[in-house]
DNA sequence: CCAAAAGTGTTCAACATACACCCATGA
DNA sequence: TCATGGGTGTATGTTGAACACTTTTGG
């Protein structure tokens, strides 16, 4: 809070400040099984119409930021209970053309068979892979960038990319998304004796089936110990420049 | 950016929004030699008037969010050229009773001898260690707590501690500033192999003066390794926990 | 000459990496 | 039966952690 005279009137104060739109957009990762994915939909208002865009809205009155992003999650593609993470705030006077706007911006993880794809008529959305994104809307690029970076430190640190499976995976499928998170690859026994040494994976009987002919163990994870030890780091998977790759 | 049926008229949607009051915030670290400590200023306007707050101001209609943050910081400190990176932002609708406001929040390192401490008459301010912060405005507590777990998250993979320091320093005076920050000792013998290692130390023919007997020699950052390898990560301190550690 | 802080090497344990073969099964 | 992907263990090098003595010098 500015710190001036005392004398100085409340309200004059605060009036005399300038208000600008809040925003906040989220930049959405999925996972197809084969590339990390972000769901990017083609803007419905000049200017700039049909430029693709982030997933956003405005600030509402009584919300919160963090319910703010969940509530246009939910609006614009149905999910609810999704991991949201904010990233950071944007307010190059010049970034929306039309009136001063500062956005804030989140990334979400969702499991993309979740997401049927017709969720809203009036709106296009589309998946793209990270090295084909099409051109996007004022700084949208440069937000996408830095939630890479930071989906990349995040999980990298903490155990968060299952997030982006559905419930029960194998582990073939989760090494796969890790290596599209990083665009590296790993070596598979590697791999599974760091993520098992967790403890937050649970083996269970079942096996996949009619992808390979010996099938994979699902594996679930193990929401009591992940619950008590989110808050803890752990460097299970990139030690070395997690989140400084560069963006194709 | 909200995607509705192009039908609705811009100006409309634009102009049916809420707009809020856009404050930056910074905690301004420095260090003494002995603790971390924070600068906090005592509130010169109601409501909460001589509350202890962190530094702030409001967002003007031609500044980017960097730019204000740091035109702030040189309005309230006479301090330029520091380093100063972006935490989150808070918008809780409560946050501020008087008028909607959301807080981009900023940490920022200071040498403290670069602090005059009276820098404006007006403004009384003050150091406080992170264990005998008094009570604090809003959410200021959680702010700080926050900027603290950025700072340790950052300090352990990129070499950014030295901002605390003086353009020359010792490699004792080094460690018990990393001590500081993680509030645990290191080993003097892994510290100094460890951060000598980094090729980020220049050693000077000068020792330190007055304080010990045998006197530490002077060390300087070598800017043009720094500068080429900052963006690259490197875990030299704190392998676990780095940024989870709680505030008493 | 002694107290106080500076400076310096080695050993051991833990972890990361590299690497290759057998297994299960659907076609 | 064979092609495809799944599953597993070991050896080596690197890195982190623990640990103690000598040096310098102001008082």
């Amino acid at each position: 809070m500015l710190n001036l005279n005392p004398s100085i009137t409340l309200l004059k104060l605060y009036k005399e400040q300038t208000k600008c739109l809040v925003a906040l957009d989220s930049i959405i990762f999925g996972f197809d099984n084969e590339a990390l994915k972000v769901l990017l939909v083609k803007r419905g208002i000049e200017p700039n119409i049909k430029t693709w865009s982030l997933m956003g809205g405005w600030l509402q009155p009584n919300e919160g930021l963090d319910e703010a992003a969940n509530r246009i999650l939910k609006e614009l593609t149905g999910l609810d209970n999704v991991y949201l993470e904010q990233v950071a705030a944007y307010g190059n006077p010049e970034r929306d053309p039309v009136e001063r706007t500062v956005s804030i911006t989140y990334f979400a993880l969702i499991n993309v068979s979740d997401y049927g794809t017709n969720i809203s008529d009036d709106l296009e959305a589309k998946w793209f892979g990270l090295d084909e994104l099409p051109e996007l809307l004022f700084d949208h690029q440069t937000i996408v960038f830095d939630a890479l970076q930071r989906l990349r430190y995040k999980a990298s640190h903490h155990f968060i990319g299952f997030e982006l499976l559905p419930e029960k995976f194998t582990l073939p499928q989760l090494q796969k998304l890790y290596e599209a998170i990083y665009d590296v690859e790993f070596d598979k026994r590697n791999f599974s004796r760091k993520l098992l040494a967790t403890n937050f994976l649970l083996k269970t009987e079942e096996k996949q089936r009619g992808y390979s002919k010996k099938g994979a163990y699902y594996y679930s994870v193990d929401k009591s110990k992940y619950d008590s030890g989110k808050a803890t780091e752990h460097s299970f998977l990139i030690t070395t420049n997690a989140g400084s790759a560069t963006l194709k």
